[in-house]
RNA sequence: GGCCCCAUGGUCAAGCGGUCAAGACAUCACCCUUUCACGGUGAAAUCAGGAGUUCGAUUCUCCUUGGGGUCACCA
């Protein structure tokens, strides 16, 4: 059996995780069995659709390195992949699943849906235009009244539906807690239930992948498949992905998008490493992957049944890895945008940079607050020479650079190693402890008591005017 | 409220009748070290509660509690 998965996102704006997590297990899931992954857009919903977010679906994809194999820019034989472009389809549907008996014509009106509400407020439609004729359903139609087409739900008292859930198990639900729900409302235009029964079937869908939310209303999507006499698809819910122990990730948590992770600066192999982790476990320890891995790895058996709350923290974590294996070239290239944005922006030598940056830095945006300080030397705080452990003291820190700078000022190679040939000569002299002399020549080159590496590599970054310049000024500090 | 689902450390989680209850992130300590990181070693930390079933329950059943979902002419 060829298996084919969807992704039918509605576009109603950014893709928030929950969704790429969908997205993502539906892909891993087709790649895994050589299976199809198509992509279709519903927009049954014109009230709810949003300008641009059929483009923001494409590219969250495209950056993602989910490839979908059919789609409404990839016909496979199963189009069209737009819901509004197959409008037309779904009314003869419902008028099969009438004549079937699967679902009728109702022309209740509002006003009489609002007394239907039980003592506790809850309204379930009462199968009120299922008793009429034939006839009476043939006259209201010819006279225009406006109509909706219903489900008609089996009423077995006692009785109820279930389905095996390949992640959640058997899933029963009773006859008597579903509603005749509208398949086809007054504007001719399916309803999501309905439209996403006969699209699934007609793309060959065989596993419907998808949020928990659908869980309990899944026994009545395959009352229609019954009704129809179609294959009923498998179905694989997944589990919610929260934001703390009481409220799910929602798109009002506005940093749980694609996009606004990618601009603080993760990498999209770690993003997506992350999100697969989310409610999914790997047989072995091994949990940095990249797709192919993913796919490799992917099975039903480790998706979990309760929900998972977002951490971040992790997430920086598996993106510090991801960076830990590039070069400095490689590293560059993504992180421009970011050096451009800081107070160093087009100055110091990047690649130089990169080299003591990629340890340290677990989001690209880190990057600002790392290099800063290059820029802000004037006025730092002479305590930082002051150190117990090395029994460090600002007048031995003068003394220190007082001898060193005349040492310096001759050394023209002005790289890492040629300072460190000076400073470790400096050391044989026995006068000060190693600990001392690197503390007093990085606190005067940089003004800073954290730096994103040693003394003599700042120095190097620096270039040699500047610092000797910057040795000069701490000295008369230091003597003031 | 009815119905559905879920429940292992702070977080992600392995476990699928007998384990000293994996691993990872985070935390803390120590080592390495010219600061900060990186790296290394180690520590602390979990089976929501109560009944059963069983020689034996984290694991099976039931109840309680807690949480989530769903009850639209939205998807």
């Amino acid at each position: 059996m060829n298996i084919r998965t969807r992704f039918a996102p509605s576009p109603t704006g950014f893709m928030h995780v929950g969704n790429l997590r969908t997205c993502l297990y539906g892909y891993l899931f087709a790649k895994k069995n050589n299976g199809t992954f198509v992509l279709r857009i519903e927009d049954t919903d014109q009230e709810r659709y949003v300008e641009g977010a059929v483009e923001i679906i494409y590219s969250t994809l495209a950056k993602a390195g989910i490839v979908h194999d059919e789609g409404p820019d990839k016909d496979g034989g199963y189009g069209p992949y737009v819901q509004s472009e197959r409008k037309g389809m779904y009314l003869d549907y419902a008028k099969e699943l009438v004549s079937k008996g699967g679902a009728y014509y109702c022309f209740c009106d509002k006003d009489r849906l609002d007394t239907l509400s039980n003592d506790s407020g809850i309204k379930k439609y009462d199968k009120h235009c299922l008793k009429l004729t034939l006839a009476e359903v043939e006259e209201k139609l010819n006279s225009g009244i406006a109509y909706v087409i219903r489900q008609n739900i089996p009423t077995i008292e006692a009785g109820v539906s279930s389905y095996e859930d390949m992640v959640f198990g058997t899933i029963s639900v009773p006859y008597n807690d579903m509603e005749d729900g509208v398949l086809i409302k007054s504007d001719g235009m399916p309803t999501y239930n309905f439209a996403n029964v006969v699209d699934d079937h007609l793309m060959n869908i065989t596993h419907v992948i998808r949020g928990m939310e659908y869980l309990s209303s899944t026994p009545k999507y395959n009352l229609m498949y019954d009704s129809f006499g179609w294959d009923k698809p498998l179905y694989m819910h997944l589990p919610q992905i929260m934001k703390d122990a009481t409220h799910k990730l929602s798109k009002r948590y506005g940093d749980a998008n694609f996009e606004d992770f990618l601009a603080k600066g993760y990498l999209v192999p770690a993003i997506i490493n992350y999100i697969a982790l989310l409610g999914w476990s790997p047989n072995g320890n091994q949990e940095k992957m990249y797709m192919d891995e993913l796919i490799e790895a992917f099975d039903v058996k480790g998706v979990s049944k309760s929900g998972s709350i977002f951490d971040e923290a992790k997430m920086r974590w598996l993106n510090s890895e991801y960076i830990k294996l590039m070069t400095p070239e490689q590293f560059v290239e993504v992180a421009t945008p970011y050096f451009e944005m800081s107070k160093i922006s087009g100055k110091y030598d990047y690649v130089m940079l990169a080299k003591l940056l990629i340890p340290r830095v677990e989001i690209l945006s880190d990057i600002a607050s790392k290099v800063d300080f290059l820029e802000e030397f004037d006025g730092y705080d002479m305590a930082l020479y002051v150190n117990k452990k090395n029994k460090m003291t600002g007048a031995i820190a003068l003394e220190i650079l007082e001898s060193m700078l005349p040492l310096l000022e001759e050394d023209n190679a002005w790289s890492n190693d040629s300072l460190q040939v000076i400073v470790n000569d400096f050391i044989e002299t026995g006068a000060y402890k190693k600990g001392q002399i690197f503390l007093a020549l990085r606190v005067a080159v940089t003004g800073s008591g954290m730096t994103p590496g040693g003394a003599t590599e700042m120095a190097e970054l620096l270039g040699k005017t500047e610092s000797i310049r910057r040795i000069e000024e701490s000295i008369n500090r230091l003597r003031g």
